[in-house]
DNA sequence: AAATGACGCAACCGCCAACTC
DNA sequence: CGAGTTGGCGGTTGCGTCATT
């Protein structure tokens, strides 16, 4: 596969005192109350203050992707948040920040790595079934061979597709299409900024863990990222749900699927173990 | 029981558009 | 207006863990 090299980084390195790896507690409370003071804003002062000797962009990834507030931080894509990347992903091509701005509570990175495992699957599963390759049973040491990006994204599109009328619960680790727990919608408008914030489902370890009680509060302070924005995205929540959107595809999509059973050697379901 | 592979995920990198001075 | 800086984005990597052989 592709464990080349191992770069052995982390923690800190030399040149110009620049932190990298992974992110203590301790940090992220710092980058935390940055972010309660001046908003999620002005990254580089973090560093330039000496609060943190991370870099700008490190820091608003960190905050972007983990700790700000109503992320859905370790819950598993719901068949209908997996179902909405597919399409979108059909629409706008690998603009995952743009479909990300859908879907309450997941980041670019979230739907970037649910669509590369995804495909990294179908790839796999594609290989282990085309009849030039199958070889009659899955001995499954074929290769994984990545395709340096650079392939045919349209291809790759096409075979995703193709993949998923043949095999449709190759889309879901959890449940089948009959099972959407989640009958209310998790649409948004597709305008609205990069930030996603929804109702309070679980707080946030992190957030908890320093004994911040209200999200609101975080962004409190911060003018242009304020309370109007937090009401923006309930009032378009709760009184606009956008059902349509996808609605037709979606169901489409659906119609098409063979039973599901069909397939269930490939798909193995997710260990209750996993479930923490 | 150990080795290997698959998977999930956090965080890095480079590119470049937007912004600032 | 142009050069420099910031930060948004997509692609990629490396590692820990779980599953399979």
């Amino acid at each position: 596969m592709m464990e080349g090299r191992k770069r052995i980084v982390h923690h800190h390195d030399e040149m110009g005192d620049i932190k990298k790896g992974p992110w203590k507690a301790e940090e992220d409370e710092v980058l935390i109350n940055h972010v309660k003071k001046y908003g999620p804003r002005d990254w580089s002062s973090i560093r330039s203050k000496g609060l943190l000797q991370r870099t700008g962009k490190s820091c608003r990834l960190r905050w972007v992707n983990k700790l700000r507030p109503n992320l859905k931080n370790g819950v598993k894509f719901s068949a209908e948040e997996e179902r909405t990347v597919i399409d979108l992903q059909a629409q706008f091509g690998n603009k995952w920040a743009k479909i990300a701005t859908y879907l309450h509570g997941r980041t670019d990175n979230d739907v970037k790595n649910f669509w590369s495992s995804r495909q990294k699957r179908l790839k796999r599963i594609l290989q282990s079934s085309t009849p030039s390759s199958s070889k009659s049973h899955k001995n499954s040491k074929e290769a994984p061979k990545l395709s340096s990006s650079t392939e045919e994204e349209s291809s790759n599109i096409d075979d995703s597709e193709t993949m998923i009328k043949m095999m449709p619960n190759l889309l879901s680790y959890e449940e089948s299409p009959l099972q959407l727990d989640e009958s209310k919608s998790s649409f948004s408008f597709p305008e609205i900024p990069q930030l996603q914030l929804d109702f309070p489902l679980e707080s946030h370890d992190i957030i908890s863990r320093i004994g911040d009680p209200s999200f609101d509060d975080v962004f409190a302070n911060s003018s242009d990222f304020g309370s109007s924005f937090f009401a923006h995205e309930r009032s378009c929540q709760i009184g606009g749900k956008v059902e349509s959107l996808d609605a037709v595809t979606l169901d489409s999509f659906i119609d098409d699927f063979p039973p599901i059973e069909t397939f269930d050697h490939i798909e193995p379901l997710p260990s209750p173990s996993e479930w923490s």
